[in-house]
This record gives structure tokens, sequence and C-alpha cells, in this order.
DNA sequence: TTGACATGCAGCTAAATTGCTGCATAAATA
DNA sequence: TATTTATGCAGCAATTTAGCTGCATGTCAA
């Protein structure tokens, strides 16, 4: 999927289409402890072919949950510091809906 | 996409994938203020067709997100009391993780 | 310099997704 | 009863996605 807005500020939207797909989560996964793992090495794990890692994940850093550092010929990809942050701000942005619905329903049920 | 793994248990993924596109967000949005609204009235605030509209919802009612409730011929839809807890559980594992991973940096820090 | 290795880029196919239309069905209403 | 209204179901076309292969490019090491 496109960026939603524009290429340096992902939206949730873009996060959530990133971890909507399988390969994906896995790949959140397997670098969910941190290490930065190069191109090759994912692919193997994964047993796919080295050009649909890219793919996933060119989607992932598109989406700013993945950062890539290149070292010579190696690319080391790692998760970003703030991969989940759209997600996060999304949500609490719908707490807020709820807060207010719940102060509704407590003022109607004071009221009478 | 088809549900992760049972129809009863919506997974992160299929909530995931259901905030993954534009329209869909769109009727969160207006489901986001407690309203329940018929599916008529949803299909002529997006100017979609009727048939479209339903596509979605079978997509966020799969994930968990919306609930249907039936009054005669008529299909209201309205958003889930947890329609997020999903997203919500699927953060916490990762801050998890994050905590750990500070927690051994800590650790590592501390003792040289 | 030469060879091996890590990756990018282009392109192809199959499947899924999103939009639509047409017609059938069931419920409310005149 | 006949008509309108709200919806479901089936199917079609365009687009996107996820997987692959083949070949080109660039870097490291012997």
């Amino acid at each position: 999927m496109k960026l939603h807005v524009n290429a340096t500020r992902p939206q949730a939207m873009d996060v959530f289409a990133a971890l909507a797909d399988p390969t994906r989560q896995r790949i959140v996964e397997v670098l969910a402890d941190g290490r930065e793992l190069r191109l090759s090495d994912l692919a193997r794990e994964f047993d796919s072919a080295r050009q649909t890692v890219t793919r996933h994940l060119d989607v992932l850093s598109a989406a700013g949950v993945t950062r890539t550092e290149w070292r010579g010929r190696e690319r080391f990809t790692s998760l970003s510091a703030h991969a989940f942050d759209p997600v996060r701000d999304w949500l609490c942005h719908y707490d807020r809906f709820w807060d207010a619905r719940l102060g509704q329903l407590k003022r109607m049920i004071e009221e009478g």
C-alpha cells in the first residue's frame, strides 16, 4: 500500500497495512529482541526468496517500522525505536472518544 | 483477509487488516461517537454502493471491530466495546520486549 | 585481477481486494 | 394484496499484493 500522506511521517494506516501480513509479522517478531539482521539471513530464516523479503522490508521501512543500515555491501535491518508510535497515537485518539462517551453515560445516569 | 486462527477470537492481524483501508477507517471514525448506523445510511454517507459497504462491514465485524444488530429488516452497525483490544494487547506484548531490552542495557552498563 | 557473495531492479503469475451491477428475498406500508 | 424499502447473494473488472525467476551491479577477499 502506498503511504497515505507522505514518505517522512508514516500514518497509522501504513503501519496497520505493514502489520497486516503474516510474513511481515514474523519479521517483526524476529527483530523484536533488538538484533540487526542481514537481508540474506532473514531470507534463510523464512525460507523464502531474498527478493521477496526485500519487498516486505520495503513495506516495513516505508511505514517506519524498521530501519535500514548499510555496512559495505550488507544491508542490516532492525526495528525502529518508534516503530509503533502511530498505532499508539491512533489508539489514544479513540480512547479519548470512549472516555467522552463514558462521561456522557455517567452524566445521564446521575441526572436520571 | 481470512481470519488468522478462528472466527470467535479475532487476532491483532485481522484488526490490522481491517484498519488498513481508508474506507474502513472512515467507517470506524463515523461510528466512533457511539452511534448505531443503518447500512443504507452508511452507504449514503460515503457515496458508495450499498454492497460495497456491506463487504467492508463484513471485514470489520469478522475482525471484531464492529457489531451488528438486526431490527426487523434493518441492519444496524456500531463499534464493538472491545474493538481494539487485540491491538492494545499486541502493543503490550512488544512493550514487554522493549522493557526487557532496556533492563538488559541497564545491567550491561551497571556491570561495565 | 578474478571470483565469490550480497544486493538491486525488472518482470511474470496467481491470488486477494475493492469497486461496481443485476437480481432475489424479506419486511414494512399503503 | 400490491408496492416500496432494506438487504443479501452472485458475479465481473480493475488494481494490488505476494510470491517467484533472471540478470545486472557493486563490494570484499584471495
